[in-house]
DNA sequence: TATGAATGAGGCTTCATTCAT
DNA sequence: TATGAATGAAGCCTCATTCAT
């Protein structure tokens, strides 16, 4: 009965979290157990109880947090002129992941789960399409500038640009002795090719665009 | 009386581990328990030892020939005079799943369960050499007869192409309601563009570069 | 509301404890479940294991606690002037077990599963060594004293006594019927002649002697 | 439908009680399975049913057959001519075990398992008898050649003496670095001391004499 | 005689969760 | 707020045994 203040209460969620990030990234969704995660933690698994309802509760809660993040770095991507391109093309290359990191599975993980669990889908769902309509809104600038192929439909744009954010992810696990500096640099090229103004020029292509 | 038919012995096993995949899409790796399995296979939970050691052998059995059977599909790409590009490029846009493919979350499973398990690691790692492989002998040919740039270094090339596979994979969970049929065309343009004999020339490419 | 007493988590594990050991006299060391042992403590299953982490942690406990009694029995012999061998002899010969003597066989068991299990190895060498010593103790002070043969090597001799021990054990599993009397009598004579200081004088022996 | 010839189906029986005697040797009697057995024997888990009907008969009869073994090894002690004492002192510390004896353990668990199997119970108790038996008829023999105190009761000095044997198994495993020379030498001395003629004069015994 | 497919109960252990304090 | 006692279902796996061939 000591203090009932909520920024406690809030720090103390925090804290759980954080626990039960660490957890999951070593032993997966449901490899990791409340068990485990309260001794992280250094609690009790009654007092858990205090914080998240269940373990989904803090699944999920994990979840959104987690996917927010991703989404904000995109958000925060500098549009600044001549550099839409640019500063995107390296915020992707940026992704590929560095050392067997461990965060990157649990997007998988959530992926995996979405098939099954209704809630983590909607989750997904809504985190892909916030990121998507944020990756088409820096190609609209980007086209508006004129510094990308205005025949480019964004939303489509956008969702390979994601699919490849995700396939990158994959990247340190199928090949852990990869030359990623090889990679992020011909990715570079690929995106940069893929959004070039003057792309459309060269390839008779027959659709992506504009609808 | 003596030997009774060892192909029944497989017959039985094949039955076994295809009401394990069953489970598994439904449930995931961890979800599906050997309960689950044995009443799906219509067999007691003792006798399904006689088929399988453990569970994680089921698994790895299934893996395996999960990624065995995504590498031959690729082994048997048509490398024919000028199409190298446009059966590759055909190829993975195919891959595009349509529906909430059950199928492919499974491989994100595998890739998250390689973070803990030695063996899925290795069965990981494997294939994706095997795979990575395939698709840098396709692109040399490809190379050779003056389809696709000499400049590719054929390996990285290769590795951003799984990577793009295993992100389209991702495509259904993220966005169920997606328009494929756009996202295959652009990918396909966007392929095309990557491979193309006179990319080099358009862009300054800094790597990526045969070594 | 802390802590919610130390000692009655302890308490508790002796309830177990002395469940288990109740089990484990009935069925034997393999053949007491533990769900026998939950059912005969009155808890469920799951809370057991807030107890012990394994059903070998138990086994081992109570082996430990076991032996040790036995260790502790010894240890308190009192060595009187003029004593010693009468009090030892005395100790030795209410070993003579009466009744089917359940507590008997698990020593058996515990020998049994020394040789398959290094943990329990580790506990009966011990115990073994520590016993050894004990006795070995016993008779050096005796020797002092005068009322043992100073040519008996004390390790060796303790080494027979122990063997003596165990092997009484037996005797109401062997024959439940025995004349557990004169056998304690006879064993009596037997000891004494065997630790008697004129017994040298009688006997050309060879060894067996002080190193 | 080969042959029925009854010597080829004793003889399986002895290589399966001959696999299972090596499996209870390595596991226990509770630790080695019916599977184990046959992968031992080479046979199938249906083919033992033909020869055994349970597993309890196996024990049963590999008990017996081990125990009765015991007993043959004693009837035919020499009992020549003023040998009696030095032949069954011999026998008894020949007895002394070498190395981790993985056979002695066995009648540990056999000891144990009468407490709980009435059909055990039997066995070890018939067989206690019997040697008991024959001990007692060579120190009789003993006692009307004059090398034997003729005071000794031989059926309570044979149940010492069995407790003896009994005991000295379990050195093994209770020293595996025991000096077995020095413990042979002087268990010689005991008995030889325990059983001679004249010891009657030198100690005031009360008991263990002949009834 | 011989196989190995098949059973289902039961082995130990872990789990998410609830409750009394 | 905080503990940890307590539950019982469910997890994977092994077992002795039987049956069809």
């Amino acid at each position: 009965m000591r203090k009932l203040d909520p920024a406690r209460h809030d720090q103390k969620r925090q804290e759980i979290l954080s626990a039960a990030r660490r957890c999951f990234e070593r032993s997966g969704l449901k490899g990791a157990s409340i068990a485990h995660i309260c001794k992280e933690a250094g609690i009790s698994p009654g007092h858990l109880y205090h914080y998240f309802k269940s373990k989904d509760a803090i699944v999920a809660t994990l979840s959104e947090a987690w996917l927010d993040n991703i989404s904000r770095r995109f958000e925060q991507l500098p549009i600044e002129e001549g550099g839409v391109v640019a500063s995107l093309v390296e915020e992707i290359s940026q992704l590929v992941p560095s050392g067997p990191n461990a965060r990157s599975q649990l997007v998988f993980e959530m992926l995996a789960e979405s098939t099954r669990n209704a809630g983590m889908a909607k989750l997904v769902q809504a985190h892909s399409r916030r990121l998507r309509s944020i990756l088409a809104n820096v190609l609209r600038q980007g086209q508006q500038r004129g510094a990308i192929d205005p025949a480019l439909d964004p939303e489509t744009t956008a969702t390979i640009m994601i699919a490849m954010i995700d396939g990158l992810k994959a990247l340190p696990l199928r090949d852990p002795e990869a030359d990623r500096r090889a990679v992020a640099d011909m990715l570079q090229q690929t995106l940069a090719a893929m959004l070039k103004r003057d792309r459309a020029e060269k390839t008779g292509e027959i659709s992506g665009r504009r609808r």
